[in-house]
DNA sequence: GATGAATGAGCATTCATTCAT
DNA sequence: TATGAATGAATGCTCATTCAT
């Protein structure tokens, strides 16, 4: 019945809604979630605004959509959910994939930063947040507690934030920031347990 | 025109400046910057909207005017200036400084990590904000080569963002967030130089 | 090619044709008009959007199309033209049949109603939609000159100035108006002449 | 303090408000509410679409108080709330003063049912029914019970229909309805009773 | 200096309609 | 015949900014 094929037209959705998350990344990276126009994604993207809804339900769910893409992406990358019973060896192994993540792809990541800390962005960021990550979180309190120090809740909460504020220096100075003294630095603290 | 009602007009400027600032603060605070309107900033300084355009030449402005005000206000409260061969207890009092400014005033940072992440308003801002705080970190400099430790450099830079990270996260969650371990944990860093 | 292919082709847009008017009428009756998107009615046709076009020039002519298929429908069902010298009987019946129809299909007369009192698309509807039933106005005027009654045409004009009044309120709140009541006002009207 | 005076502004307003109200009234009258835009409204007000805002909360809240005032216009000219324990005279009075409404103002009337029958309009028309128009209905509804007829309820329903009707009858073509008889015939049912 | 009415560009979103296939 | 991706004009509404007073 259909001119095009079924096939053809899967095809055409995935490319179509890969370009527009695209070009909805660049724009809100670029110019701020609330900076952002939908009529500027489209030019982006080339099409008319228009087509973005009959892809996407709303401004907000392509935000969400970006950030559940960059969260799995990062899921299968390290492969959070096959990691049980974490061993020191995990944990030195997430340092490092938590360095090199953001070595990796620094455009991107910084595009990622840009977007995740803008303050309107925070609150959707967070329902998005990938359970497989927060499972993980999980599993290093289990091999913080397992390493019978003080308060592990809390030297979690701080580790995170410590990588995190790596993560972002390194991000907007990539020419001067000292990312492997920081990796060594990380690591240290997890054999110093 | 007699020199009095100068006076008297130079004296209600600057009262309605801070006036305006005080509400735009509050407002910009309390619903982030994009949904905030000039009329509720007007209407929280009880004066009109369009006096405002006589005061501040765009709601930017203001916000570029509020930020200006936080920074000196940083820089003053620490006397970052006045300080020179810094001690041990001079780099736990900045670190001090650093995890109490922020628990003090959590909304005032909020807005500050609100605006700092903001594509656009950003690389202006911080060119102006860090000339002191520039000039501190190269105290800290010659406080950590005083230590004889191995890359004072790298230390330096990766200190910074730990404490940067350990900032936001504890304004992304103040209610959760362990600064008091953080506070710990980065003092002692330092003590073990 | 084969006469039997166009038979087939005929017959699938007669049924097609039938399908696309009922799925309009539901989503019409029960959105309303202008509630009502081509997209809707599609899903409920099971078609596809541009389908509708191939049969329908526009959205309009839908609602004009389901009009005239409901005024062809109420002239079938009283079969106003095959009555001549009309009886009490036959009047009688006549209001019977406008409480009847009302009652019976309160959906599709709501969507009458609604149509009716569009200013732009009444008029051509209007003229379209009498012709019959004026011609019955006109055996009913020699059946009140039969009855000498004072002044006939008034008469006729005001009877049906009730009529429609009495459908108008009971399509607006079916549930609470007394139609029942407003049939055998009207027969006592009549017998009473 | 203010360049205008107190009074000057509050002129102004009252002079705006129904300027765009009157714009708003034609144009949902000519169009219909939903085909009517803001913009078409401020274009006939000659005013920019957002001033309509000013004054305005939204398209509905404009319709509403075009209902608002139309109804309390209404209850002023007849004085619904003076009226206790309903007289003969006042029943027939109210009669009269429903005829003579319509004729004296055809064009409003015409304008007035227009959008009172858009089916999008009448629930938000129900919901602003003068509260004093209401409390009328009760009285009439005890000088029917007072007439100890079969269904006062029912007849009051019926009543209101038919006064509906003939209204709208008389709206749809003046020259031809003949309202007198109406009138008349009104009366005769009342007197009947 | 002070007001607030007024503007107009901009926003997210919808949807009738077209057209390549 | 049938599809549905694509368009683009239109919608209600917001708001920073201007300006007559």
């Amino acid at each position: 019945m259909s001119p095009r094929t079924t096939k053809q037209i899967a095809a055409l959705r995935i490319k179509r809604t890969s370009e527009i998350l695209d070009a909805a990344f660049h724009v809100f990276a670029e110019e701020g979630y609330h900076n952002s126009s939908v009529s500027k994604i489209a030019k982006r993207a080339k099409i008319s605004k228009g087509l973005i809804y009959n892809y996407f339900e709303s401004k907000e769910e392509l935000l969400r959509s970006i950030m559940r893409n960059l969260m799995s992406e990062i899921a299968d990358l390290y492969d959070f959910e096959n990691k049980n019973n974490l061993t020191l060896e995990d944990v030195l192994e997430w340092i490092d994939f938590s360095m090199d993540i953001v070595k990796k792809d620094i455009k991107r990541w910084e595009l990622y930063l840009a977007i995740s800390f803008q303050p309107d962005v925070t609150p959707i960021l967070m329902e998005e947040a990938h359970s497989s990550i927060q499972m993980f979180s999980l599993k290093l309190l289990d091999f913080l507690k397992s390493k019978k120090i003080d308060n592990p809740e809390a030297f979690l909460h701080h580790f995170s934030a410590v990588i995190d504020g790596v993560q972002m220096h390194y991000v907007l100075s990539p020419e001067h920031y000292p990312i492997e003294f920081s990796r060594q630095s990380l690591k240290d603290q997890i054999l110093n347990l």
